[in-house]
RNA sequence: GCCCCCGUAGCCCAACCGGCAGAGGCAGGCCCCUUAAAAGGGUCCCAGUGUGGGUUCGAAUCCCACCGGGGGCACCA
């Protein structure tokens, strides 16, 4: 039982070539590659025979790994490992017979669940036994020089948040795809990095514990465990050496370390980069750099002077308005605020309140991180929707003196061209200046519509606030009908003197600009409603184009009514108007051009306490102190109570308390940090969940050193710019896989950090992920009754009614299908776990990769898995005797037909597996496989074709893939390579038939060599009988000839 | 309201740069194997590409309009 029936011979077929290293490496001539085969490859370029063998993939297991501390990933199965112990016997790979009882008894190796889960098994044991999948680097506890080749491979999925609920079918679609992906590109010689691990911090766990006393640790790592487990007997090819959970103490203490580096750093506009921040320092006490304040460095105190560089910092504290959810117990960023005003998580409104908390400098990317994604090979609509949500626009700004008033209004407008237009002006109702415009008394002739009835502007200014204040984002949204209320001022238009009245309403955002608009009625539609409402004055200044019957004309068009002793705008475009009236606005420091973006700094604070603890402690001046790095890192107490201080969901005037606050041994500390000992309280808010994410793929590259947060050498490595990809290269991860839903906030956060360790020179690279690539989701089938209760999907039954229709039931009554997610609460989880036990992982992993595209979304059906049951059983049973378990292959000579299907396969599978294309690649083999069934089926299907057959399949099945593989009489693993390469001459055929199409329909077909010159082609069309006949003697008007493809007469 | 993506067989999906609409799977019909069963073997069937125009010798593919589905943004000055 030891070995194959067959001899452990390669193959004595010379027409195959292989590309990449392994055993059965017999070149004939020089190896092309996969390119040769006119595959587009230019994402994945190689030349493969150049290739360094890799060492550790073949020989005896990687001395690292075994049992030792390297292998903390599926550390609960080693156990299991030992049992098979299948490091030491190579010979073992006749599949044992497992004792399912499903198999029929005749046929005992017949390829079904409970073979295919023994061979899973084993595989995955000596896969980690053997450490197949260890990337090596160019230095560090694993460097290996012979093994870093000149093509690396950065492949990356967006790592899971550990869940208490564990995997279903839909998660692991985008780490199957990377899988497949990775094992190609290792088959055809790449040296691929590939690593999984987990985002664990976060509110889950937290509130787990808050109900249960649990400690989110222990919570955290039991799901990681569970976690790693599914995805172990799913076969994913991951150096397991690499994994980091953001949760690990070893690894939230560079978390915190970046946090510093960003801490004491500031942004130079002048260099548009980030600089330590005591470059600043020496800046101000040099004199270079004048003082707020114009006094001289050393005339400020020392907390004065810590003041002026703490406002520099990118992280600094401040105390703006924030989101405060007290039903949450926690302030929230922007990004985690809907649209209408609440929670992502929990769904509890948010309100707008002053706090204290830390922000992080984003905004001062704002224009890199725009710009830069043009560099990148990402969606368009990923960079689309960065784009808007950075909302970068070009205009002016412009101010409007108040009579009386010492600081004018300022305003921000994109149509610094339509000024001589404004007829009016609006501040946001949280305005600073309204208060100081607001006189005492109404004039005389004001317009009853403007007061709100009020007896004076303030009552009315402080009415219309109030009613401002309760209205919820919603009603904001639902009633868009102009309100405001008129402040009973005035300011000066400065292009025509014109007094113009100022009101206050609510459609001016105090968020963005200045929180201050000039109104344009004439040229922008919510002017125009709210003029129209308050009876104002609407000018037009730009001629609207012929025929315009709408109000507000936004269009471009030229210039009228727009002129003053000085200077005329009439007559000019929009872009030239902007330009002249800027210029005259700067001449005269009315105004100058200015870039306004959306994006606000990020509010980085949480007051949770499954986070990252901040490396901050505060003075007894009440000023924050950065530890020093020899102080981290600084990690979580023990505390007794882990939930944040949370209140009634509408209690907006309540105050935030972090649960770290109450930790106060750990919060009081006496520290020498420089000065002496002294006093300190710790920080006691903890990052946000965002923070660890934003440099995990880092990690992955060097996640032992001990030193730094990655070695530089080996950053450059994996992910540092590369020439060869023009001079805009920007470098980062190869490719990076995960749905939509991250495509603003984790995408956003993680470029900002990289720019700024770029910029600090920490980083080569000066983006995180070159490629970006969004897969579609596994959606679900969910089943509602009479009452709307879901109904278990798993049990309902599809029925065709006689007229046709379909329909479904559940216990004989019917049932409503819907079409959405998988979740527990519409009862239709199907887990990967299931579907391992009742097909195997490699019947589950070929399912989920030919239903479609990776970036298409499409519905589960369990039904439908068994189709790709019965392929692997059927190269199973090609290749292997199910009732002895050897291998039937034969030496003989494929005809030529096989050897012309075999080769389009091989050709066909490299350009569809590079570009991502596994749906079509499955059908190929599937293809393949069929003709082998038909032409050999009762026979035994040649080596030389049952070889390349199996390596192509390894990719989407590698269990099986590496059973046939070695019962073929290979010792090694496949996971290497070699891979075939597509022999020309088999993808030409000798003939060629065309279709003839007369007036573009096909009417005949003629046959004629494949090297048929387009005279030959066009005579022999001509010549063909129903050709002959269907002109009738008429002359051809035209004759298209394509090449190859096809003929078209036209009469 | 604005922007983006997608509509091909009962279902999931192929079709390279405009060139014969069909690779593959599911479901369905029939036959075979089997004591029986199917997650066995074989074989067959089904659409003319959401609708209407246009460009072209030729359109699933390019353009326009509309319909349907999905997603994003939403008083951003």
């Amino acid at each position: 039982m030891a070995t194959s029936a067959t001899p452990a011979s390669t193959s004595s077929e010379p027409r195959i070539r292989w590309s990449g290293s392994g055993t059965a490496t017999r070149v004939g001539e020089p190896d092309r590659g996969p390119t040769a085969t006119g595959a587009t490859l230019d994402r994945w370029p190689t030349d493969s025979s150049s290739r360094p063998r890799r060492t550790s993939s073949t020989g005896a297991a990687d001395p690292s790994c075994p049992s030792g501390r390297g292998v903390f990933w599926f550390s609960g199965r080693l156990e299991t490992s030992q049992e098979w112990d299948m490091s030491t016997d190579t010979t073992a790979a006749v599949p044992r017979r497992a004792d399912g009882g499903a198999d029929d008894a005749a046929l005992p190796y017949r390829y079904g669940a409970p073979l295919a889960a023994e061979i899973e098994r084993r595989w995955q044991d000596r896969w980690a036994a053997e450490g197949t999948f260890h990337a090596p680097n160019p230095s560090g506890p694993w460097a290996d020089p012979a093994g870093i080749g000149g093509d690396k491979v950065y492949l990356l999925d967006m790592f899971p948040y550990p869940s208490g609920s564990g995997l279903h079918v839909g998660h692991p679609l985008g780490f199957i795809g990377t899988d497949v992906l990775g094992r190609y590109l290792r088959m055809t010689g790449h040296t691929v990095l590939h690593a999984m691990g987990f985002d664990a911090f976060g509110l889950p766990a937290e509130q787990y514990a808050v109900q249960t006393g649990t400690h989110p640790r222990t919570t955290t790592e039991d799901n990681i465990r569970r976690y790693k487990a599914q995805l172990r007997q799913l076969g994913l090819g991951h150096d397991e050496r690499r994994s980091v959970a953001t949760t690990d103490v070893e690894f939230y203490r560079w978390t915190q370390w970046i946090f510093l580096q960003i801490y004491n750093s500031w942004y130079d506009e002048a260099q548009q980069k980030a600089r330590p921040i005591a470059e600043l320092e020496a800046e101000y006490a040099a004199g270079t750099r004048p003082t707020p304040d114009e006094r001289s460095w050393g005339e400020l105190t020392s907390v004065e002077q810590r003041g002026v560089v703490d406002s520099h910092r990118l992280a600094y504290i401040s105390e703006a308005p924030v989101n405060w959810c007290p039903g949450l117990g926690t302030v929230l960023a922007n990004e985690e605020v809907t649209a209408d005003g609440r929670s992502e998580r929990g769904n509890f409104p948010v309100f707008r309140r002053s706090l204290k908390q830390w922000m992080m400098r984003i905004t001062a990317y704002a224009d890199r991180l725009v710009a830069d994604l043009d560099r990148l090979d990402w969606p368009d609509s990923v960079k689309a929707m960065q784009r808007n949500w950075i909302g970068r626009s070009e205009g002016a700004q412009v101010r409007f003196p108040v009579a009386g008033v010492g600081t004018p209004i300022e305003v921000f407008t994109t149509r610094p061209d339509t000024l001589f237009g404004a007829t009016y002006m609006v501040l946001a109702p949280e305005h600073p200046l309204v208060d100081a415009i607001t006189p005492e008394a109404w004039p005389s002739d004001v317009d009853a519509r403007w007061t709100g009835g009020a007896a004076t502007p303030a009552e009315a200014v402080a009415a219309y606030r109030d009613a401002a204040a309760r209205k919820s984002e919603l009603d904001r949204q639902e009633n868009r009908e102009k309100t405001g209320v008129f402040t009973g001022a005035y300011a000066t238009n400065p292009v025509n003197g014109q007094p113009i009245p100022v009101f206050v309403a609510d459609y001016v955002l105090m968020g963005y600009g200045t929180g201050a608009i000039m109104a344009v009625p004439a040229q922008d539609q919510r002017d125009w409603d709210f003029a129209t409402a308050f009876g104002l004055p609407i000018v037009r200044t730009v001629q609207p184009s012929e025929g315009w019957d709408g109000e507000a004309y936004t269009g471009d068009g030229p210039a009228i009514n727009s002129a003053n002793d000085e200077i005329s705008l009439d007559g000019l475009g929009v872009g030239e108007a902007k330009r002249a009236i800027t210029d005259w606005l700067s001449a005269r420091g009315g105004g100058e051009s200015v870039v306004q973006y959306k994006l606000r700094d990020w509010l980085f604070s949480r007051q949770r306490y499954w986070g990252e603890p901040f490396p901050i402690v505060w003075d007894a001046d009440g000023m924050p102190v950065a530890l020093p790095d020899d102080q981290l890192p600084v990690e979580l107490p023990e505390i007794d109570d882990y939930s944040p201080k949370t209140y009634a969901p509408e209690a907006a005037d309540t105050e935030p308390e972090p649960p770290l606050s109450r930790a106060s041994e750990w919060v009081e500390v006496d520290l020498d940090l420089g000065a002496g000992p002294q006093h300190y309280r710790r920080e006691t808010n903890t990052m946000p969940q965002w923070a660890g994410s934003c440099w995990y793929y880092l990690r992955y590259l060097d996640p032992e050193n001990e030193e730094r947060f990655v070695d530089p050498e080996v950053e450059q490595y994996w992910l540092g710019k590369d020439p060869a990809r023009g001079p805009a290269d920007p470098g980062g991860v190869d490719l990076y896989v995960g749905g939509v839903e991250h495509a603003v906030l984790h995408l956003l956060y993680a470029r900002f950090w990289h720019k700024v360790l770029y910029d600090l020179g920490q980083v080569s690279s000066e983006e995180p992920f070159r490629r970006l690539f969004n897969q579609g989701y596994i959606q679900a089938f969910a089943y509602t009754d009479a009452r709307g209760a879901y109904a278990p999907a798993e049990e309902v039954v599809e029925s065709t009614a006689p007229d046709g229709t379909v329909g479904f039931t559940w216990n004989g009554q019917p049932v409503r299908r819907e079409y959405g997610k998988m979740g527990k609460s519409l009862r239709n989880v199907v887990t990967p776990d299931e579907m391992c036990e009742r097909y195997g992982a490699d019947t589950f992993r070929l399912y989920e990769m030919s239903t479609g595209p990776m970036d298409v979304s499409r519905p589960w059906s369990t039904r439908d898995v068994v189709g790709s049951q019965r392929f692997l059983q059927r190269v199973w049973r090609n290749l292997v005797d199910e009732r002895t378990g050897e291998a039937r292959v034969t030496d003989a000579e494929p005809d030529v037909e096989t050897l012309r299907a075999l080769h389009r396969a091989i050709a066909g599978v490299h350009t569809d597996f590079a570009a991502l294309h596994y749906n079509t690649a499955a059908a190929k083999l599937i293809e393949l496989n069929n003709h082998l069934t038909k032409t050999y089926g009762s026979t035994g299907v040649p080596r030389s074709v049952a070889e390349p057959l199996v390596l192509m399949m390894a990719p989407l099945t590698p269990h099986v893939a590496e059973e046939l593989w070695a019962l073929l009489g290979h010792e090694g693993s496949l996971a290497h390579g070699p891979f075939p390469v597509a022999d020309e001459q088999y993808l030409v055929a000798e003939t060629v038939e065309y279709p003839i199409q007369v007036n573009g329909k096909v009417r005949s077909r003629i046959v004629v060599p494949a090297d048929a010159g387009i005279a030959t082609v066009e005579a022999a069309a001509l010549a063909e009988e129903k050709v002959v006949g269907l002109l009738d003697g008429r002359e051809p008007r035209k004759v298209i000839v394509v090449p190859g493809r096809l003929v078209n007469v036209v009469v």
